[in-house]
DNA sequence: ATAAATTTTTAGATTAATCTAAAAATTTAT
DNA sequence: ATAAATTTTTAGATTAATCTAAAAATTTAT
C-alpha cells in the first residue's frame, strides 16, 4: 500500500522521477530546485524527509535516487495525472493545451477505487492527450520507441506519436498548423544551416524550425 | 472573483455556512470546533484570519457570521461537492454511501471552467445523489420544502426527496430496506410510545424507528 | 446579585514547508 | 596541485495550522 503523502512530497517524487529519466545516476539538488522553482536549501530539507520515509536514497552531496516504493508512488501519481487528462479532453471537451493545470490538482486525489473506476469509465486508455503512455495499475509503463522528428532524413515518412513539450504555447502552435497526434509526416527537405524542415502533413506543406522538430516525437515507417 | 483559499479555510467556510442554516444568528466557536473536530482555540485563530480576509464578521465572544463573499465562496464549494457526487454516482457507478469522502477532496479543485464543463457533461443536474439541491453558478439554491417523515400523520402519503443524515451506515440501511429517493411512502400506523412507524413502500410494509423517520425528508401529497 | 459553570480567547509551543545568508564540500580551471 | 567557481548543506527565521494550559469573559443557577 502506498503511503499518504502531502501534495508537496508527491510533487518532489514526480520531479525526481522525471529528472532521473533524463539522465543517468542520481538527481542533483539544484536540478530538483529548478524543476520545482524552489530553493536548493528547501530541497535538501525535503530530501531528508523523503529519505527518512524510505522513498529516496540519499547521501549528502551525492544527490538522490528513488527507492522502489518512491518510484511506485511517482508512477501512480503520473497514472492519475494522465487518466484525468484523458477525462478532461474526452469527456469535458477541453483542448489538449488546457488540461495540465487541472490534472496537476486532480492527480493528488487520494483514490483507492476512484482511479480504477475512472480508468474503466474511459475504456482503459493507453495514452494521454499528449501521447504519453498511461502506466497500468501495477505501474508498468509501455513505452513506444519514439524519436524526434529532427532525426528523420529527407524523404522519410513517420507518424506523430507525442510531444516533448506540453506547454500551452507549443500545443496551440501545433493546432494552428494542423499538426495532430497520429498524423503522417513526410520530410520534403532539410535546411542545412538552421536545421529547419519542409514537411508535408496530409495535403499541407509547411516549414517548421528545428525548435519544433526537436519536440515532435515520431515513429518512422 | 472568489479568492484563492487554503483547503482549511474553505472547510471553515463550509462548516460555518452549514451551522448558520441550522440556527439563527451568529455561529459559536465551540460549534465550529465540534463540526470540524478541532479545538476552540484553533477556531478562534482561524476566524481572525477569515475576518481579516472579509469572509466573516466577527466580534470577540460573539461568534461569527459569513459576509456575502464568505457565503458565496461556501456555496460555490458546495456546488462543486454536489456536482462531483453526481459524477461519481452516475458516471463512475459509485453507490450513494461511498461518494462523500471523494467529493470532500474534489470540491477543492480550483475550477474556473472545469466545474461548468462538468455541470454540462452531467446535463445540469438539480440535485445530488442524496437529494440535496445543487446551487447554480450564481449561487442560487432552489430549496424544495421538505419535512421529516416523522411529521406525516396516519394514512398520509408522501414522496421521499432527501435525507438528513448522509452517513454511510444510514444510507446502507436504506438500501437494505429498499428505501430510495423518489419512492412513495404511505404511513400505515404511528406507534405512540416510541414514535416508530409502520409504512408501506411500493408493496413492502415495514416498521422503522423514530431515529429513521426523523432523517427521511419528504414532500407530502 | 453573586457564585459557579461554561465558553471563548490568549499565550506560548509544535510541525510542515519554505526562505536567506553563510559555511562546507565538491568540482573545475589554471 | 592549488585556487576559484560551483554546488550543497547548515543555521536560524518565517508563515500556516494546529495544540495545551491558563486567563478572561459570558451565561446560568441559586
Amino acid at each position: 500500500m502506498l503511503k499518504d503523502l502531502s501534495y508537496t512530497e508527491e510533487n518532489y517524487l514526480k520531479a525526481i522521477f522525471s529528472l532521473s529519466k533524463k539522465s543517468e545516476g542520481a538527481v542533483s539538488t539544484n536540478h530538483i530546485a529548478e524543476k520545482l522553482t524552489t530553493k536548493p536549501s528547501s530541497v535538501t530539507d525535503m530530501i531528508k524527509k523523503l529519505a527518512e520515509k524510505k522513498l529516496v536514497n540519499y547521501k549528502k552531496y551525492q544527490g538522490v535516487k528513488l527507492t522502489s516504493i518512491g518510484r511506485e508512488t511517482a508512477v501512480s501519481i503520473i497514472r492519475n495525472h494522465r487518466l484525468w487528462e484523458v477525462f478532461l479532453v474526452e469527456k469535458l471537451d477541453f483542448k489538449w493545451d488546457e488540461v495540465h493545470e487541472f490534472a496537476e490538482q486532480l492527480e493528488h486525489i487520494k483514490s483507492d477505487k476512484l482511479i480504477e473506476r475512472l480508468d474503466a469509465f474511459l475504456n482503459f486508455p493507453t495514452h494521454d492527450p499528449h501521447g504519453d503512455p498511461i502506466p497500468d495499475k501495477d505501474g508498468n509503463i509501455e513505452q513506444h520507441t519514439r524519436e524526434p522528428l529532427s532525426n528523420i532524413g529527407k524523404n522519410g515518412t513517420c507518424i506523430l506519436l507525442g510531444v516533448n513539450d506540453s506547454s500551452s504555447d507549443f500545443l496551440k502552435f501545433l493546432d494552428k498548423s494542423n499538426i495532430k497526434l497520429g498524423c503522417t509526416i513526410k520530410v520534403l527537405h532539410k535546411e542545412e544551416f538552421d536545421n529547419s524542415m519542409h514537411i508535408q502533413i496530409d495535403k499541407n506543406k509547411i516549414s517548421i524550425s528545428h525548435q519544433i522538430t526537436k519536440n515532435l516525437l515520431v515513429k518512422s515507417n
